[in-house]
DNA sequence: TCTGGGGTCCTAGGACCC
DNA sequence: TCTGGGGTCCTAGGACCC
């Protein structure tokens, strides 16, 4: 058996724990740049709000019923996310954080004589200790529990916690459920099935292997065996490093000169750096990107994007925050408005498997990281943005964030920012 | 006026090897 | 008319997730 704690409203519920006067009260959280509503309470999906609506589209709704508008705070959600994963590692020894908002416990091999009563207690003390409330679906497989914690969140009455295992059950559950809320079943999937009369997950099931190997390939072979009950997703408790690393950020206001555009983008690199050193690993390659607003269709659009090869893998802040920018000069284009920039890392090696060139210069190299590691010291113990490259101006990514939250549980002591060349 | 960000896996096809 | 047979590695693009 799996479980699956799923996090309701994850973002909406994070804002209301330090603000208890919107219980009741319909709140959104946008994303960055205050651009889409991505996350929703209960009153506010039930006004019609659509999770990814634009903002602007939605403001009147958001007047006419008085809606609580926050900016995303993922110092906050960070934060909450980790208070939760806390508790749940008390539930079972094995725990897949999935995404900020989402865990799997792997109950296989322990002995929970009431798997529904468990799923109860886990979701009543993560709700007593965090104040998050938790959606808790058990089931031989994790795609069955994913629709195990789905009808958590559709009925009040399981309290939370919901344990299906029965075939009979969980037939009953599959000819309900949409088959476009199936987990692994994305929009093209669901599209090719509505053509072809599919509409619930217990259709889906149906459909004989040979038809689904065809036109859904592996995944959706996959996901077909987990709703008959077959594992065959790997539970993976092991955190892997990540492969890539990409940091970008859309801007509240066009960018059209290239000294602005190249302190955003350093922005990003030194941002991209500090996660890749986080990790432990180096990359051998870097891409730069920026491009203009794709909805402004009156304006002239460009997308200028360079590859950097390093010479060799490297984690250094000053060398790729160096290269960031030489490349945003190359792409940069005079006369157009840049909406959006972003800095991607990938080839990424762990450390103790890097190779020194044999032309590397050791004793500059070691110099650059205990520069590197000096930056990563002072920003860890003093707060993000407080040793920056001159390049970064005053380190703030040009996003609006009109209705952001305090840092609630990660507040920085206000130390003076220091700036060097 | 205003439209997010960050990942993974799989597959097909090309380049290359002997 | 007839033009080998097997591999591996890499890449781009698609599909999916939150």
């Amino acid at each position: 058996m799996f479980a699956l704690a799923d996090c309701n409203n994850f973002f909406a519920s994070c804002e209301r724990v330090f603000r208890p006067d919107l219980n009741g009260r319909p709140v959104i959280v946008l994303s960055n740049n205050d651009g889409c509503a991505v996350a929703r309470s209960n009153e506010a999906k039930a006004l019609g709000i659509k999770m990814g609506a634009p903002f602007f589209q939605i403001k009147s709704i958001v007047e006419k019923y008085n809606l609580a508008v926050f900016s995303s705070n993922f110092a906050l959600y960070g934060d909450m996310s980790h208070r939760v994963q806390q508790v749940l590692s008390r539930y079972s020894p094995c725990v897949e954080q999935y995404s900020i908002d989402e865990a799997f416990l792997d109950l296989r091999g322990m002995n929970i004589p009431d798997p529904d009563a468990y799923a109860k207690q886990i979701s009543a003390k993560c709700k007593r200790l965090t104040a998050i409330p938790v959606s808790v679906g058990i089931a031989p497989t994790k795609t069955l529990a994913k629709i195990a914690s789905k009808l958590c969140k559709q009925y009040p009455k399981l309290r939370g916690g919901c344990y299906m295992h029965r075939p009979q059950d969980i037939e009953k559950v599959l000819r309900r459920f949409p088959v476009e809320d199936v987990w692994g079943i994305g929009r093209r999937s669901a599209a090719k099935l509505s053509s072809m009369q599919v509409r619930t997950a217990w259709e889906f099931v149906q459909l004989p292997e040979t038809s689904i190997r065809k036109l859904f390939a592996l995944p959706g072979y996959r996901t077909w065996l987990e709703l008959q009950g077959t594992p065959c997703i790997e539970f993976e408790d092991t955190l892997e490093p990540r492969q890539s690393i990409c940091v970008s950020r859309s801007f509240a206001k066009e960018i059209t000169d290239c000294q602005g555009l190249c302190e955003q983008v350093a922005n990003f690199a030194e941002s991209t750096a500090h996660k890749l050193r986080a990790q432990k690993s180096m990359a051998l390659q870097m891409a730069v990107f920026a491009f203009t607003n794709r909805f402004k269709d009156n304006a002239p659009q460009t997308y200028g994007s360079r590859l950097v090869v390093f010479p060799e893998a490297t984690a250094d802040h000053s060398a790729i925050v160096r290269s960031a920018v030489a490349a945003t000069r190359e792409l940069y284009r005079p006369g157009y408005g840049y909406k959006k920039a972003g800095v991607v890392i990938v080839k990424l090696i762990q450390e103790d498997a890097a190779v020194g060139s044999l032309f590397r210069d050791d004793l500059q190299a070691r110099k650059n990281e205990r520069i590197s590691s000096s930056i990563d010291t002072l920003n860890r113990n003093f707060g993000p943005g407080t040793i920056l490259f001159g390049i970064q101006g005053d380190g703030h990514i040009k996003m609006s964030r009109e209705h952001q939250s305090p840092h609630y549980t990660t507040l920085w002591s206000d130390i003076p920012k220091v700036s060097v060349k």
